[in-house]
DNA sequence: AAATCGGGGTG
DNA sequence: CACCCAGATTT
């Protein structure tokens, strides 16, 4: 009983640690609150939806410009595809525009053109998942709720259970973790949310991170055991990018954005021969894949285009 | 549980 | 050149 009291508080302790951190270190974001002008639930679900395995940096441009283009769902809702896809820019996973495009289009339907704070209404949206309604939950509406990114798993990986990086796939026992340290308040669970992200995106980071300036390096667990390596490095193996199927759809995406109209198959043809990596029978499979999933279409000359 | 889906910055 | 990034969806 006393090693479960002693492990509740140490628990509090990295929690107000964290938190107080968090005052002094926070990056100045567009999408927070309190970063000159405030951000509508709408923009913090658009930031979250392109923050999806994208970096802050590369996002931070593409969503200043998204929302002075489409301010609300409503504006959103309405744009040519087309417009999407291109204003999506190289963010990565074009699908993502799609569906945050699909889901201002229910936003309007369902909701009367304004985001909903209730978890299964926001789950029930296109490109939102488990994490995404809970950061907008949390950061739009100042709703309790457990907030787990890849920062987060990370930072509770080391600190708490002692390990060099979380397994590969999140599981139950993480998210039971994660849960149990969310604060009873709300307005102090989405202060923990946002400081538990962001420690482990400036100092508790994948790579090399630094412990040095750590406001938990006494309470970690994982330094105290040594800071033993990554379990599981053996089975970690990026997809290589060189010649796959899927730089090959990103190509045709890239000439499909630049022309402003329909573009021929002798053009696509040419950039195949331009780039050796690609193999001749990438592009049918690139272009029947991205029409399959309507991020292309074909017009009656047997041209390609960008959804209308 | 595993596969698929971009793209670029960085050590 | 391998690794990583505020994941979601489908199989």
């Amino acid at each position: 009983m006393t090693e479960a009291l002693a492990e509740v508080a140490r628990r509090a302790q990295v929690r107000s640690a964290v938190v107080r951190w968090f005052d002094e270190a926070a990056r100045d974001l567009p999408w927070r609150a309190g970063s000159g002008k405030e951000p509508t639930p709408w923009a913090i679900l658009v930031s979250e939806v392109m923050l999806q395995q994208t970096p802050v940096a590369r996002v931070e441009p593409v969503w200043r410009a998204w929302l002075a283009q489409w301010p609300t769902p409503a504006a959103l809702a309405t744009a040519p595809t087309a417009d999407v896809l291109r204003a999506w820019d190289r963010l990565g996973y074009p699908r993502r525009a799609l569906r945050l495009q699909e889901c201002a289009q229910a936003i309007v339907d369902r909701h009367g053109g304004g985001v909903p704070d209730d978890e299964e209404q926001l789950r029930a949206l296109p490109g939102v998942g488990e994490y995404t309604a809970a950061a907008v939950r949390a950061f739009a509406f100042g709703r309790r709720s457990v907030v787990v990114d890849t920062n987060v798993r990370r930072v509770l990986a080391r600190v708490v259970s002692g390990t060099a990086l979380p397994a590969p796939s999140y599981t139950a026992a993480e998210r039971a973790l994660a849960a149990a340290l969310v604060p009873d308040d709300a307005a102090d669970a989405a202060r923990w949310a946002a400081a538990s992200m962001e420690l482990g995106a400036l100092v508790c980071t994948a790579r090399s991170p630094e412990c040095l300036g750590c406001p938990v390096a006494d309470l970690c667990a994982w330094r105290a055991a040594g800071s033993p390596p990554d379990a599981h490095a053996a089975r970690r193996r990026t997809q290589a990018w060189a010649g796959t199927d899927r730089q090959a759809r990103g190509r045709v995406m890239s000439v499909l954005r630049g022309a402003h109209g329909p573009v021929d198959r002798a053009l696509l043809e040419e950039v195949w021969a331009g780039e050796p990596q690609l193999r001749p029978g990438q592009l049918d499979r690139a272009l029947s894949g991205l029409i399959e999933d309507g991020l292309a279409e074909q017009d009656e000359a047997g041209r390609y285009h960008l959804p209308a």
